[in-house]
DNA sequence: AACTATTTATAAGA
DNA sequence: TTCTTATAAATAGTT
């Protein structure tokens, strides 16, 4: 409805494309309007021109209840529930974020509080009776290591006492049968650094006990099996 | 455009009407299309008859996104953007959910070294090799701790002698302008128990220094003043 | 839905 | 942009 007819394809000159644009969102927007209007019925109409800018016309709804209803009419639900799904990961995000502070405050406190109980940051103990308390906690940790260390020791004795009775009856046992019985206790290359008592400082006394690497594979010629004397 | 004008407001003839918007709405949609396919534009349009039946166009672009960047260019802070910015808070979230893990864990194992250090927790060591590590561990922190005290403690010796020097020099200054001078080392109960040895299991002897609750106030009748003995 | 008289939209030019 | 105007297109009322 011009001067001529038009090709309905785009329009290739830049200042004709952008008059037509102008004209023509108008009239598609009055149209809305009117269809609108004289049908009592809820229409939206969006436009992006070429450099990004939105013409729209809503009525008699608002174009975001209108796009509700799109939504719900093709059951592709966008952004009203992205919308809360925002919110609500947003205030879930702030409450991590001051959680995430909270227990970074903590874990300072915590690397603090180590460093002066190794003594290596003593700086936060200012008085001397802060310092002999702490002297007096770090005995009182010392106490309980070797009470454990002890403890353990005792454990691990008592259990190689038993092997070696049990050594023992083995080698009985064995003789009886006629079988080839070996060194009680012997005193190989595969034990000799299996006892060693370590003494060091204040530190008490105290026992290493542990296997020769690939000592209990027959390495050694398989002359001596370690049948009767592995320890754990 | 017609064999009459029409007046715009919602037509009441019922088939009318309907007529109308039929025939109407196809017109808009028309020019919907004209526009975007000349002018090379996005467009969306929804209509929703009375009956809530929907009727929709959009090109080159779908609908859904043109939804999207209506959010984006209207609700600037509400929805398009929050779309994307959703993506964005999602992926920090993520890695925050992430470093809170780690932390978190790190935090654990912090609290566990410090009951190991303690003695509180020793079950994470199970050989007598790592209880006797710990207590090495542990009698070097008690003797930096003891070093540091013994600092403090000659520190605080020095500054007493000073302080005793420094009184000496003005009792001699005040009995020669005719005033009259203070016991020189009043074991006066002010100081009764100002200097304590304390003696207690392991630890190293321990000086003791503090005032006495209002001591420096002229309490007890104003007649012994503190000056020229007051340690800090 | 088809027809058609009219109104309306708009292309081109200024 | 806006105005003008010739003309294409849309459509109200009719059939």
């Amino acid at each position: 409805m011009g001067r001529g007819k038009v090709e309905m394809k785009r329009i290739e000159n830049k200042l004709s494309r952008q008059v037509t644009f102008s004209k023509r969102r108008k009239g598609l927007l009055k149209k809305a309007e009117e269809l609108a209007v004289l049908c009592d019925v809820d229409i939206g109409v969006i436009v992006f021109s070429e450099r990004g800018k939105l013409f729209d016309y809503s009525s008699p709804a608002s174009l975001v209840d209108l796009i509700h209803r799109y939504e719900a009419a093709t059951n592709t639900q966008l952004f009203h529930q992205e919308a809360h799904y925002t919110d609500d990961h947003h205030q879930q995000q702030q409450q991590m974020a001051a959680e995430f502070s909270k227990l970074q405050h903590e874990y300072q406190q915590l690397g603090a509080s180590l460093k002066t109980y190794t003594g290596e940051d003593l700086s936060s103990l200012t008085s001397v009776v802060e310092l002999g308390e702490l002297e007096q906690q770090l005995e009182s940790a010392v106490g309980k290591v070797r009470a454990r260390k002890d403890e353990l020791l005792i454990n691990l004795t008592d259990e190689l006492q038993l092997k070696i009775n049990e050594n023992g009856r083995h080698d009985d046992a064995a003789a009886a049968a006629g079988v080839e019985a070996e060194p009680p206790l012997p005193q190989s290359p595969s034990f000799a650094y299996l006892l060693a008592v370590e003494e060091k400082s204040a530190a008490s006394t105290m026992l290493r006990l542990w296997p020769q690497p690939d000592a209990d594979a027959d390495a050694d010629g398989g002359s001596s099996s370690q049948r009767g004397l592995q320890l754990w």
